[in-house]
DNA sequence: TATTAGCACTCTATCACAGTGAGTGCTAAC
DNA sequence: GTTAGCACTCACTGTGATAGAGTGCTAATA
């Protein structure tokens, strides 16, 4: 069996249906609802069809029909109009520009939350292939040494570093010539063991503070690792039924608060994604457990060279698919105005 | 009337029973529960009396008794025994001592949340009265002087002040030192006009620098004004009935989640709090509006010579509250482990 | 005088049960 | 191929009826 025209309208006006209602729709509710002039009974006879075919499920006997997984994707894939939604009090952020990247990605993730209703959930900045800038060690008292590291896109990381006893500043002057001119331009991947050797061997008697420094190094650009998640909106959870029954409700929201599992979803959409492509997961595709009843939609956004977030939407099923999407096409937009403009 | 020790002994059954249960309690459990070799009779006759006392309720006239806030205030004044309680799994943080205090303050709410079955929150580490340690300015690249701040507790700061074109390294030594000299051992609010006035003019024609960095300082030490909040276990409200509703439970985990007016309770028993003391607010006492069904304990504590942070536990206000006074009292000696003994 | 047994009363919580209504599938007629 | 009609299903709702926990009051008891 095949999907014509008629039943492809009928199933895009059961699940538009039901993604405004929450409630299984009838058979009548479409013969009224759609310009195709069919009476009810005809309209279940394709729902029984739809419903062999998998596009559709009902819950029981005498209730009305709802859309399955497959529906969803097929409704998301094809049926979908592109529309340019804005996010609301996108301009208050402008202010905060001066700031921190991730204060920004925290606010855009509450505002995205109060603009959608849904969850959100926000990657900090993520730095690929940075480079280091910059380096200087300073002697802060008699036994430690503070070494700030400076990579691209003004990302600074400090480490303090413990001596027996304090370098007199002409040490500290070849020590920092040598670790500048050796690693400037240099992304952490490229140092490897000759530069080392090499580093070391000029240092001399300081090759300790050299293993040290780079042991900061790779620390301070290590940390980067372990994806850091903000998450907004977590009681928008609560606002969907289906969604809201406390054994639900706490595992989601537990899961939102933990945030280790988001990180899985969020970085494997990071993987997948093409620049600024949408990915939609619809239950069971998540990878995370807790969420097969709900549906997460991710965009990954490039902020400034080199530098990346990835935002994921969390919703129910039945979220507004269309409204979210072109959300967060539109934010791509406003992010660009943001960031390219100043 | 006044209390009496059989009353007293009778309204901490009520209030042990209640806690225990969460169920109004009958004068026939009182009478079986307690070594007072009562009958029910006398014991309701002496409900009576404590509710006209206002020390319990009835919540509807065929129902026992529940204890007011006025009787759980009694109870944890006066009632409670101390015996020491560990924070499971502490030890685990030792390993992570090495790294920031905001980690492990994290992983402590976390721990006190798994621990206690209670929501908890705790503020990020507060810097009370630090002196500057040490400046550095460096040069970045040509438009670029990055400047960092220690202080005590060796918290560092960054800021990049922009220049339109690079320094001398003999200019930026000099300005080092002038900064070093004049700035060092001083805490923001020393840092009156007189000071800057001759920095700026042993500064010469680098005045405006000297000003940029005195402006990097402040909004350095500024940033620590906003008390920043982690919390942890949210999820677990939802354990007790009488706060899991919807209603309730929404407004209780937005607030665990937006932070703000968390801080609100924290600075507020900061402030009342003599040192290490334990803070009790009962219901109503809570300065938080959405938070008058609960009863919330916190603690503030030192972590280092001029270091504190404040630690709350919210729960229902049946809270177990000789559990959660006795876990603060007994993290108390925890942290002093972790942070005096290393 | 303080305590207790006894009793009538109150109120909630629970369960069974019938009724309602939305929706279906099938059949026969159009 | 479409539709009207009808019997059937099943969740949801409201209604008592019942049980049970607990109370306050009174009168008897130590």
């Amino acid at each position: 069996m095949e999907l014509d025209d008629r039943k492809v309208k009928i199933l895009q006006a059961i699940i538009r249906n039901y993604l405004e209602t929450g409630e299984p729709v009838g058979s009548r509710t479409i013969s009224k609802y759609t310009d195709l002039k069919l009476s009810s009974a005809t309209i279940r006879n394709e729902m029984a069809d739809l419903e062999e075919l998998g596009y559709i499920i009902q819950p029981h006997t005498s209730a009305g029909r709802i859309p399955s997984d497959k529906g969803y994707r097929l409704y998301v894939d094809t049926m979908m109009e592109a529309k340019v939604q804005q996010v609301q009090q996108m301009n208050e952020l402008l202010i905060q520009k001066a700031d921190k990247l991730e204060i920004i990605l925290k606010q855009v993730a509450k505002l995205l939350a109060t603009n959608t209703n849904y969850a959100t959930m926000v990657t900090g900045p993520q730095y690929k292939n940075t480079k280091i800038k910059f380096i200087q060690l300073s002697q802060v008292d008699n036994e430690q040494l503070l070494a700030v590291i400076v990579v691209d896109g003004n990302l600074l990381k400090n480490k303090i570093i413990k001596t027996k006893e304090p370098l007199d500043s002409e040490t500290l002057l070849k020590l920092n010539i040598l670790l500048n001119s050796s690693l400037q331009g240099l992304c952490i991947q490229e140092i490897n063991l000759d530069i080392i050797q090499k580093m070391k061997l000029q240092a001399g008697v300081y090759s300790n503070i050299v293993s040290d420094v780079l042991d900061a190094v790779a620390e301070a650009i290590q940390e980067e690792d372990d994806l850091e998640v903000y998450t907004s909106g977590a009681t928008n959870i609560l606002k969907y039924p289906e969604l809201s029954d406390k054994e639900r409700a706490t595992e989601l929201i537990y899961t939102l608060e933990e945030k280790q599992q988001l990180a899985n979803i969020l970085s494997d959409s990071q993987e997948l994604d093409e620049h600024n492509k949408i990915q939609v997961y619809i239950g069971s595709e998540s990878p995370v457990k807790n969420m097969q009843d709900c549906s997460v939609v991710t965009a990954t956004y490039e902020l400034e060279k080199g530098v990346h977030s990835t935002i994921g939407i969390i919703g129910p099923k039945r979220m507004d698919y269309e409204k979210v999407v072109n959300t967060l096409q539109g934010l791509m937009v406003q992010l660009d105005e943001i960031f390219k403009k100043t």
